[in-house]
DNA sequence: TACAATTTGATATAATATTATCGATAAAAA
DNA sequence: TTTTTATCGATAATATTATATCAAATTGTA
């Protein structure tokens, strides 16, 4: 009940916005740029400058200032601790397909607090195999896991047709998010977040954006 | 000039919901629903039945008949076709990462219209072999594949500091659309279709999400 | 110290997207 | 045939999101 930011409606875009800014700070910050304007920035990631303020303001309680800007490290900070990656937390990915294996190998995304750990399958093929120094276990250990390892988030990367089982599976478990790939809406209860990544729909999206531009 | 529809301004948001739309249709087709009525599709989407009738409006001559509602088999034909997904077409990959493999190896996307036909690399060791009986070939070979085999579209699974080359590089093979998994804002010429899946934006928003929610 | 230049942040305006309201219509029932 | 009822589709109202405007503030300079 101090300084704490209060987590007010902050709106889809502007969230989306957060990791284009983060990125470009990044870069001026090795750069060894110390104060940078919103205009600058506006620039930079095709947006109005007014824009830059107001989603600036809503997650850094640092005013900028006239005639120099803003402080590129502190808003790197603010940015970071606002999206959360400034405390890595685990994940576990349930399907071993290629994406799944894929999420296994990617260290990219500590960078954006998440550290996968491990990946259940129902395929005694795969079950027991290890990718980038992580096991692919049993669906059947799953829940033990989870508990052990209070795990927060699981990563869905199976077929539409097991999708819904197995997100019931890791509710049960305990897990408080669920970040789906799976081309289907998944049901869940309340208070469990649940993202669903649709690549149907910005495929479709790309694929309207290529009709519109012309040929044929 | 005829029953042709006028391609108007429709919303990111509205092209976003149509996948869902046309997977829920699928079901209820698949069932044997004839009609369906806005609400019913409203509640399954979790949207209002306003919204419903009018994005349906946006992608679909046929009216909607007072008190049976709209023919199931008919939307399903008009969204897929305004999503594209009736003509398939060609799609490579480039960077045979585990994400770019996964590409490779997963067909779902021939639902969406997208056929992967080949994944591009520079690493010596995957040159030369084959995913899902689709081969993986030097960067070097790229250019003379995208204009034998006319493909539209590139998938870009790079690092991103490779990445902005190897946009470069489709662009001047002649690909119309890149479709973007590089943690990085690209920059193409005004006439090429760029979208930049920003999965670290996606995660933000699950995050941001789940902090809101409670807990801490 | 006084002044000019530049940038912020607050407020107002505009644009866009969503929801509410309601008459018209067609199917089903009486 | 007449009545009832569910549904659409058009229009209006609201909410959300983005942009424009401008006074206040701060830095660097003369």
């Amino acid at each position: 009940m101090t300084g704490e930011k209060k987590t007010e409606k902050i709106s889809k875009a502007t969230i989306a916005r957060m990791p284009l800014y983060l990125h470009f700070l990044q870069e001026e910050n090795t750069k060894g740029t110390q104060y940078i304007s919103s205009t600058v920035i506006a620039q930079n990631i095709s947006v109005s400058s007014v824009l830059v303020r107001k989603d600036l303001a809503l997650v850094s309680s640092e005013a900028g200032r006239p005639k120099l800007g803003f402080g590129v490290s502190r808003l790197i900070v603010d940015i970071e601790k606002f999206l959360g990656y400034d405390n890595i937390s685990d994940a576990i990915v349930v399907g071993a397909g290629g994406l799944g294996r894929a999420f296994l190998g990617y260290e990219g995304f500590k960078n954006n607090g998440l550290n996968v750990v491990a990946a259940f399958d129902v395929d005694e093929s795969l079950v027991g195999t290890v990718v980038a120094g992580k096991p692919i276990l049993h669906m059947d250990e799953l829940g033990a896991f989870v508990a052990e390892h209070n795990i927060p988030l699981g990563i869905v990367t199976v077929p539409k047709a097991a999708a819904q089982e197995v997100v019931n599976k890791l509710v049960e478990a305990g897990v408080r998010a669920i970040w789906n790939f799976a081309p289907a809406p998944l049901r869940v209860p309340k208070d469990i977040v649940i993202k669903t990544e649709d690549l149907a729909a910005s495929l479709a999206m790309l694929a309207g954006k290529l009709y519109k531009t012309g040929d044929r």
